[in-house]
DNA sequence: TTCGATTGCATAACGCTGTTCAGTCAGTTA
DNA sequence: TAACTGACTGAACAGCGTTATGCAATCGAA
């Protein structure tokens, strides 16, 4: 009964048991959210025990560190399906909206994305990499003359200010009721005045 | 030996110890973060029990909240001695550096501040009273006719945004390093994106 | 002045958490 | 068949927020 060549039929079963525990994490975290997650709780549902879980995954961290990892390769693709329209201008406010409503709907997964690791600071490669998409019509805006900051990495940081202030205001317990286009808003507001027009040459930008 | 009232006494003594619990709250948290705090390190600290805090304080929430409060007196004062510049412009942005400052500095309380509380969804009252400050010159800024969004409403929720997005992000472990005046820049974008420029003098400068 | 009630506080415990240790048991390999 | 290895578990540790119980002091009133 050896049809595969046993070390891979162990590898296999290795990664069934790891996306077990993944998606027993994800259920659990959609269900009962950051707070409700617990280690026990995800071992009785996924029919593993705890230090199983451990023994994957090393320790809680490194779970969620894995199921971001997973998650995330969708919102890169979403990311990167933004048209590339004529305007860098256009299509950054399309990166941006679609990068808060993926914070919006994911609050779970937006919260690892940004917490940094537990030890250093570092932050997971996917932050790097949605960071990076941002920063690439940016540098184009900036070769234009358009930006009415300093460089595009300031621009960038504004930019990540505003949406990191859309997501985790809602995430966490808005306020009253917010406007229902409360991020077309904010995300148009910061660009105005971030970004010129494009037709302009070149005016007086601001220190 | 009654020369005091008694039931007075007892009261000092008792406002006293709230005092002391406090005290050790605030200390523990700043030394140790929000996360590094517990009921039985405060306790160990301020030389009573667990189980005397919760007398006092109902729950941890509690005993938070009244922490909050107390400190919050200082944000209030500090914004209300903000002047009333001629340009409510300039004494809006004075306001929201002032409280960017505040929840950078103290990002402890600004967490407790923005978290609504467990059960309902309701906010400290403090936090009331603060947005409730903003909303004074952007309400002269709307009647001016100045603003670029719906209403004032809408303006204080965008710049609220901005608000909470620079404190949380640095708190929360920045990126990498930020731009060190990064406050003054992104309220200034968020400004310039809101708020048209006084209508009578030249457009387009500004400070 | 004595007595019951109230106040201030502590000891001990409950149920939960993340995590680790020591061991078991099946499957592979020599 | 014997040794080994990898997957897995039961039990435990230390710490968490919280509560039940109880004790000593103090108080208001008889």
């Amino acid at each position: 009964m050896e049809s595969q060549p046993a070390a891979k039929r162990r590898l296999r079963q290795r990664e069934e048991a790891r996306r077990a525990i993944l998606e027993g994490t994800e259920s659990l975290l959609v269900e009962d959210g950051y707070e409700g997650f617990s280690m026990r709780r995800l071992a009785e549902r996924c029919g593993y025990t705890a230090p199983t879980v451990y023994y994957y995954f090393g320790d809680k961290q490194g779970l969620l560190d894995a199921l971001l990892e997973e998650r995330m390769a969708g919102l890169l693709q979403r990311l990167r399906r933004v048209p590339a329209s004529e305007d860098p201008l256009e299509r950054i406010r399309h990166l941006f909206l679609a990068f808060v409503r993926f914070g919006i709907k994911n609050p779970t997964h937006y919260r690892l994305l940004m917490t940094p690791r537990g030890d250093r600071g570092e932050r997971p490669p996917s932050a790097e990499k949605c960071e990076a998409i941002f920063l690439e019509p940016m540098h184009e805006l900036a070769e234009a003359g358009r930006l009415r900051v300093a460089d595009d990495e300031a621009a960038r940081q504004v930019a990540l200010v505003t949406l990191h202030g859309l997501i985790s205001l809602r995430g966490a317990g808005s306020p009253s009721e917010m406007a229902k286009n409360l991020n077309e808003i904010a995300v148009d507001v910061m660009l105005a005045g971030l970004i010129a027009p494009e037709a302009t040459t070149a005016p007086g930008a601001r220190a």
